[in-house]
DNA sequence: GTACTATATTTGATATATCAATTATATTTA
DNA sequence: TAAATATAATTGATATATCAAATATAGTAC
């Protein structure tokens, strides 16, 4: 069977694309800030948003499975952007604190943000950023529903 | 500052979205050959297509770096998809030959690849496929030349 | 209240990601 | 041709990805 090759696909350029976007985004990031990965960068946003966020559920926002968001939180609270405590009423979870040094990170952090999306979404209108997430959708939906 | 929170945005979808297609595509693989990951099969299809390609060239088309692309070729030598020999020419690389087990691989893959493909773009009209690679095409572009 | 089931998190094993440093060989330059 | 530079691949260290199994606690049904 012939296929088209990989390289050639629509899977190929939304991976191509994310991947730069990431390599962009975390130079950006590791410029400002000694040590902090996008990911560890989101998970604290997220945190300061929905400061009683179970760890399973922050995973869900960063698209990482329980066990890689457990060792994630491990290395930041090692570095010291995060401090676990316990939960009094749900004795099975903790309660994720953000560090004096994870709020400092919060101050320097958005604005790099704001500035790669903007950098990257340079020259895109805002419909056509429309009909990308239309799209996108789309995929995703059949994805999960097949 | 104030920021749109990172699931509400278009990288979050975009990356939402080809992780999903990958669960999809590995669930599907996984039904037919154990033990085969979707980048180990992109590596046997590049490699079937363009034989005398070097480890690092192979890389580039599936997004790894240098140094996970040997991990990766280990591992499936390892599992006896792949075999290294020297190269006559330049003795810094290696011939990468695909094994009768890889070649069985080959002859399964493609169909299942293919339906994977033809599920996640259902329902979505050339047309839509066109604007998507086009508004990615932008948005790579402006990471790697900002 | 005990047994059953569900949920939150962790751990182990293995693979992959990433950066920097290293090795081996090729190529270029002076 | 010797020295400098470039290239292909590997290795080490650390983090993350993934699955399955294990822990600990909660909630439910009987």
């Amino acid at each position: 069977m012939k296929l088209v090759l990989p390289s050639k696909t629509i899977f190929h350029a939304i991976e191509s694309t994310i991947k730069e976007y990431r390599k962009f985004a975390q130079k950006n990031i590791s410029e400002a800030i000694e040590d902090m990965t996008i990911d560890q960068g989101l998970v604290l946003i997220f945190l300061d948003e929905y400061p009683d966020m179970t760890q399973k559920e922050i995973a869900e926002l960063v698209f990482k499975d329980n066990a890689s968001m457990t060792r994630m939180i491990n290395t930041m609270v090692k570095k010291k952007y995060l401090k676990r405590s316990m939960h009094t009423e749900d004795r099975r979870r903790f309660n994720i604190e953000i560090t004096p040094k994870g709020k400092e990170v919060l101050k320097i952090l958005p604005p790099i943000i704001q500035n790669n999306r903007n950098s990257s979404l340079q020259g895109i209108s805002k419909n056509e950023q429309k009909q990308l997430e239309t799209i996108l959708k789309k995929i995703r939906a059949n994805c999960t529903n097949n």
